[in-house]
DNA sequence: ACATCCGTCACGTGACACATTACACCTGTA
DNA sequence: TACAGGTGTAATGTGTCACGTGACGGATGT
């Protein structure tokens, strides 16, 4: 059972916000304002992203690994598992009346 | 360099639809409005993504999962590699301002 | 001929990733 | 003190998109 499975995950997983902010910023010497500018979007856009009230959408995934050099998939799969594991909680219900399909 | 890697990719990723429509529906000989029934959902959702026009959500890629025994990070890994592929087409100019940062 | 299933189109809604503008709080410096 | 510049953030508007609802035309069977 790989990590990547949500249905072992009690904790939600990190938000790529929270990379920002305690991993990436100061590493980098960056404020909320000095990002922006060099991704070339607003001041507002990354202070949302820091305060984890935004998701990495592909093209901020893009921007993000341009500057820091590392891939695009690493912000992307970072969300999809926040994602996933609040889509989880909202749907649990739902999801309980979908029953396992056998192959014809 | 991993096929994960984009920037190696020349050709579209395949579409989650793509894989319902030609392997899964098939397989377990369903219809769109069989297999919408299963997942709960209208048979327009489903018509959409069979067609291409829709993305994976987390919540469908639940549904799915929950359907046919697979994972959820299954559907959604497929659909964030279009999504790149997609992204990288459409903001590449815009990407190429982006320089990257040496840290502190 | 008629009912039934099927794919599809048109329309409305809520959520959300952006930009724009404006405001309040510092922290310098004259 | 006063004033200027940078910083975080709240309010508002826009476009996009994943859904649902309702309706239509075509195929198939009784």
């Amino acid at each position: 059972m790989a990590i990547s499975n949500m249905e072992a995950r009690k904790i939600k997983p990190t938000h790529p916000g929270e990379m920002l902010r305690e991993d990436f910023m100061p590493d980098y010497g960056l404020t909320a304002t000095t990002l922006a500018e060099k991704l070339g979007v607003t001041r507002q856009t990354v202070n949302e992203l820091l305060n984890e009230r935004r998701s990495i959408s592909p093209a901020m995934a893009l921007r993000l690994s341009r500057l820091f050099g590392n891939t695009p998939e690493f912000w992307l799969t970072a969300q999809l598992a926040v994602d996933l594991w609040e889509a989880q909680r909202s749907y649990k219900k739902e999801l309980s009346h979908i029953h396992l399909l056998k192959a014809a």
